[in-house]
DNA sequence: CCAACTGTGACGGAGCGTCAATGTAT
DNA sequence: CATACATTGACGCTCCGTCACAGTTG
């Protein structure tokens, strides 16, 4: 499942970051000291950031902007998550829903059409009316 | 849609209410304030907390002790109750999803039903086969 | 007048963003 | 040596819970 996006990919340094986001890189690290943002780190061991890891550090400025500390950040963050995957999953059980229906249309109309074949393969019966027809009231 | 329920019924008094709520009443005030809670008001402007008010500060309690501030509660609150309503909502779509599975199941039964007693009136017509029966490969 | 409510104002601790100092590597 | 990174400590501002004081009502 899991796929390397560009997005994922990290290419800017922290001050280049900071920048992108509109922060301090001082506060940058504060994020990554208490789990905010997880900045991959090059092979000398200082930090690079993705489109992503930006993005989100945009997304909590908003929070902190609307007065939000960190520790509400933190749960809005997750629980934003949790609201998307739950979007994904009404998306996917209304598409299961509409398929359904279409299902039972087919079925019904491949049903009726196996019966008529079923019971009337011209080629070898025929139906053959005996007795007379029932008169109507 | 708007019923009336017990635990709405304004019932204590602040000093009753932040007992219950282990807090200390200016504390009940002041989220009243921030619009955290929303107590009734009697004849004489004194609140009255429901149990659902208590329940909703003890809600509080539990957020602010995780470290959230007020602006970070107040948007938790809101998140939770939008969860809240899209769990009710997913349930109803699976409900609905399964009925309809059901309502296929019965559909087809029906039509089947249906051709067999369209088709084979016995007492006016009668199949006959005609012609040899084809040979397998 | 006491008890409980109402409000407003002030104080102290905690959280958080920024600045400063210091060290390391290119 | 200059630059950008790293970490750590300190300072100032804001938030928030509590306390204190004053006014009203039964």
């Amino acid at each position: 499942m899991r796929q390397e996006r560009d997005s994922d990919r990290p290419l800017f340094m922290i001050s280049v970051a900071a920048e992108l986001a509109g922060m301090h890189p001082q506060t940058l690290r504060l994020y990554e000291r208490r789990g905010l943002v997880r900045p991959q780190r090059t092979a000398k061991n200082t930090r690079r950031y993705s489109e992503r890891d930006v993005e989100r550090l945009q997304r909590i400025q908003e929070l902190t902007e609307l007065g939000l500390n960190l520790a509400g950040v933190e749960r809005v963050l997750a629980m934003e998550e949790q609201l998307n995957a739950m979007g994904r999953q009404m998306l996917a059980l209304q598409t299961q829903l509409a398929e359904a229906a279409e299902a039972m249309r087919r079925e019904v109309e491949r049903v009726e059409r196996s019966h008529r074949m079923d019971l009337v393969p011209v080629s070898r019966t025929q139906v053959v009316h005996i007795g007379r027809r029932r008169r109507h009231a």
